[in-house]
DNA sequence: GTCTATAGGCTGATAGAC
DNA sequence: GTCTATCAGCCTATAGAC
């Protein structure tokens, strides 16, 4: 039910990943989504309708998850790798949502309303809170918790954002990369490294 | 001297950065450039012509650099050190580069012609090579050098590609945001991070 | 090299029939 | 809810004067 409007959403989430919201043209939106021009208007009230919907709802439901991690009280490496399964989720459910927000970042925030500002500053801040949770803790070394919060955003982004790279450098054939890349290797490895490196006692492996 | 084409390659980098290749238009390039709206088409052919120039430059110039800290044959944790302090100076030269260079692999290097690809595959290459090499001679752990090389280069485009955000938040003054946020601090950070996470011998601390 | 004027194409939005 | 037809605005590129 209400397929029209949800097939409008998932295409316009797939449009503006990959060529940003100047470079989407609500014809393409509904073209992709084999519904009518009109119908963008309709539902969302116009192309930055349906942008400020896909933003909304998916921090909203991001800054729930994150909140609902740090609810459960755990110790800040294992609430670490909660984080990272559930970045994996969420990445699998909304495949596109990391290269909107990159660039959504990049651009300042153009199209953030007050209605999606305030999820966004709410995951970041919680994110923020777990590294700062371990180094008070003394579970981790006393980084620097913002720069390395921020570290970590960018690489989690980075990868199933730039999966469009990586697909046109393997269909070209003109570079080898690896076969096996899929994201849960890469949090995986990301996850163990990042532990690794911020363990104040280095005596437990994280390999 | 040539003050007009440079000062419009200056601007088009910023603007392209902060709005990309679409959300930029030949009209505010001319306008921010002091320069005539024509002037682009003389000078490069066009929007796209401009475009492309700033990436072939850029990335022709950033695979030089890395080929020569290559070149030095030093040891494979120096080498990241040599390599993000000259990414630190290349930020320093062209600060756009990197939100152009990420909103390039979000739309699967749409605007990568034949000049500029083998430049960006150079450096990924390269800076994988690091990785690689670290491994190989005991150095580092025996992790995966494809998502390990991802993860840093996700981490250091992210940061001077955010700019803009962290800017707007602290501008609205609605969030708490540190105020010694620089890049030095930032690759510093990064770098002490991931080689405390990759050394194969923990007991050298790396803080 | 620089500028003005304009052509020509594309885009987002909507009125109105069904 | 859906569709067609259409309009007004904006954008890139260029011809031609200086």
């Amino acid at each position: 039910m209400d397929s029209t409007r949800y097939s409008l959403l998932s295409a316009a989430a797939e449009l503006f990943a990959a060529r940003g919201f100047d470079g989407t043209t609500v014809d393409e939106i509904a073209r992709r989504a084999g519904a009518n021009k009109a119908m963008v208007s309709y539902h969302f009230g116009g192309k930055a309708g349906i942008y400020e919907e896909i933003l909304a709802t998916t921090f909203a439901h991001a800054a729930g998850e994150v909140q609902a991690i740090l609810d459960e009280g755990l110790p800040a490496g294992e609430t670490l790798g909660r984080f990272t399964r559930a970045f994996l989720r969420l990445v699998a459910e909304r495949p596109h949502f990391p290269a909107i927000m990159l660039r959504e970042a990049m651009s300042g925030g153009r199209h953030m309303t007050d209605r999606v500002l305030p999820h966004f500053v709410g995951v970041f801040l919680r994110v923020r809170g777990i590294i700062e949770r371990g180094i008070a803790e003394g579970e981790f070394r006393p980084v620097d918790p913002v720069l390395t919060h921020l570290a970590l955003m960018g690489s989690l982004l980075f990868f199933p954002a730039t999966e469009p790279m990586r697909e046109r450098l393997t269909r070209d054939g003109k570079i080898p990369i690896p076969e096996f890349l899929d994201a849960e290797s890469y949090v995986g490895n990301l996850h163990a490294l990042l532990l690794a490196g911020l363990r104040a006692n280095p005596a437990s492996p994280a390999a």
